[in-house]
DNA sequence: ATTTTTGCACTGACCAGTCAGTTCAATTAT
DNA sequence: ATAATTGAACTGACTGGTCAGTGCAAAAAT
């Protein structure tokens, strides 16, 4: 428990509360959908009363903004982190984004729900939260497009590669893959996972033994 | 006596009503999510009226189920049909899964609502139709994932290959890609982004020009 | 003393599903 | 032909229930 009672912004309190209701929250969308949740529930799975719901958050769907924007500012610093470290360690391109691809394995492991959720929102349209979801969408994917621009100018990759399709499908591939299998074979250990996606970035799928 | 008139594979009226509801029902729940989406709606869209919805489809949820097998149907056979040719062609195992990738960004730029809806519908749980859901799935991915053996029991592909991992992967990478090129780049070229993935498949990304 | 939370009753909009009645298209009788 | 009949297909107003959001006085925490 953190017992210094800084001001800067809100108090500890209120900070607690809206975390529980993050959690709670964040398991009943990913479950269930936006539409199916109901904020009776969340307010009971996090513990506490309808009318603090509304008390935090001016309503349903912006709480689930923020809860939106809070998680991918999660993922972005630490997909940012990763590629950061590999730099500063000296390592190649391909290695940072292998790096990458690992952050986003274990950010997707401690936070399942949150990626199901995402992924089942980000190509819906006409919906409230979408221009949050797009610009936040960009942040991420732009960390990818990044390492992938500096490798090519670099000459570490083919500048014949398309940027924006390649950085689309790495995270495709990582998303999907992570998904399943958490989904599907959950007993499988990261490593495994990252060992199988590393395998295919570097091509050494159709290379023979 | 039940079947009076000509019953070649049900009725003609009958069955166009279905197909204007599925259309309807795709483009709306793609967009809006199946719980944010009315019956009413759906009536609307397709011009007929509500109680037609329930005098084709048991229930709102039925209906869902229905299309997604419909759907699924037609990718697992456009998938079947390109490994099939690929392998009467006497063409390799890297061929086959190009040319499925590219029926599968085929099927994408022909149904890009359906593909939006199965996504997001994909990985939640606690839903009516989660057991409709994996069995379709499973069928799609078993296609992608039989052409990995076999290219394996060839030799043509590393036998350290995680087949179901690998499988996964692909087609994350096929589906990201493809829904971001609809939704953010449309005016790209479907053999553009086919380029960009059969440059990733053969790990054609990180060696030198 | 002030902020935050609680508990709970209430409202008004919205929506899945129903059902009694109507239209359509084909078959049979005149 | 054409009128009568039939069953399938369709209609849309209605019902019963659900849920987001409100209001507020009392209690608890800081």
């Amino acid at each position: 428990m953190e017992s210094s009672s800084a001001k800067a912004g809100g108090s500890t309190r209120r900070e607690a509360t809206r975390q529980k209701l993050y959690e709670a929250a964040v398991t009943l969308i990913a479950e269930q959908g936006f539409s199916a949740t109901t904020v009776d529930e969340i307010a009971e799975r996090a513990g506490v009363a309808k009318g603090t719901v509304y008390y935090n958050f001016a309503s349903k769907s912006v709480l689930f903004e923020e809860l939106l924007r809070h998680g991918v500012g999660l993922l972005t610093a630490s997909l940012k982190e990763a590629a950061e470290q590999a730099a500063r360690e000296g390592r190649g391109k391909v290695d940072a984004l292998d790096a990458m691809i690992r952050a986003g394995l274990v950010f997707i492991d401690r936070y399942p729900a949150f990626t199901q959720l995402y992924v089942a929102e980000l190509w819906r349209t006409n919906r409230a939260w979408q221009s949050t979801l797009m610009v936040v969408r960009q942040e991420a994917v732009a960390v990818v497009e990044g390492v992938l621009r500096e490798g090519v100018a670099a000459g570490e990759f083919s500048d014949e590669i398309d940027v924006q399709l390649t950085a689309a499908a790495l995270v495709g591939m990582v998303l999907v893959a992570a998904l399943d299998w958490k989904s599907f074979q959950p007993e499988r250990s990261l490593d495994d996972v990252h060992a199988a996606l590393s395998r295919l970035l570097q091509g050494r799928v159709s290379g023979r033994v």
